[in-house]
DNA sequence: ATCAAGATTACCT
DNA sequence: GGTAATCTTGATA
């Protein structure tokens, strides 16, 4: 049974194929904004936080946000890249080619997720760093709060970052190395956006590399973690 | 075996 | 704007 999803945001929506992911990095992460990611969920009770895998009818439901702020990491040219020291167990799926999910977890607290680019042994990869939520915003608010959303500032504040936008989609270890090509998580073509609408500038958080300019996000958009 | 650092967040003043 | 929390990972012995 084909899970592919037509959320009514979406006028004529299609799911990214290999070919977008395998290019060089920085173009993926320039074209990934705008873009709409997906993720499936089995849900059955929204009560205690819990999603089982459903049994009866009407089981489905449906997370999607839009990409607004992302930045490119290259092991090759890039020591705050996970992958700029070789291959580990932790980074493996970052050598792979492109169009798979690496989820990390960091500061005892925190995953963080990023899309896999380039050829095979490249080493590179796209962190999502926040979306702007679409679909399932009651769910979203449940993976974050456990509760309904009280205001507008708690919905800004559910994937206005890295590890938000994770614990929103309820994404962790178990979706290390998903297949962006097929039915749990993926990613809908949109339109690319125009240049005047991006801004570029450096990355946040790291202590390496720290002038490269790998960080792109939508002018204006409310849910970009940082000016 | 031990240890330091971390692609962050929430909460404090 | 500053910082504690928290634990996995990778490096070194």
């Amino acid at each position: 049974m084909s899970n592919t999803i037509v959320s009514p945001l979406l006028k004529h929506p299609q799911k990214l194929k290999r070919e977008f992911y395998t290019r060089p990095v920085l173009s993926v992460a320039k074209e990934l904004l705008g873009k709409i990611i997906v993720k499936n969920e089995v849900l059955v009770s929204s009560l205690e936080n819990t999603l089982i895998p459903a049994v009866n009818d009407n089981p489905f439901t449906w997370l999607s946000g839009k990409i607004v702020e992302v930045e490119a990491y290259n092991g090759s040219i890039d020591e705050a890249a996970h992958t700029f020291s070789g291959m580990t167990k932790r980074n493996e799926i970052m050598f792979s080619e492109g169009g798979y999910l690496y989820v990390y977890f960091t500061y005892g607290a925190h995953f963080c997720s990023n899309i896999v680019t380039g050829r095979k042994g490249e080493g590179t990869a796209v962190l999502l760093r926040a979306v702007e939520p679409l679909d399932g915003i009651n769910q979203m608010a449940i993976n974050r709060y456990g509760r309904d959303l009280k205001n507008d500032k708690e919905k800004l504040n559910l994937t206005n970052g890295p590890g938000k936008l994770c614990k929103a989609f309820c994404i962790n270890r178990n979706h290390y190395g998903v297949d962006l090509t097929g039915d749990e998580i993926f990613i809908l073509d949109q339109p690319v956006l125009d240049k005047k609408d991006i801004e570029i500038t450096k990355r946040i958080g790291i202590t390496r590399s720290v002038d490269l300019p790998w960080r792109f996000y939508i002018k204006n958009n409310p849910w970009v973690s940082r000016k």
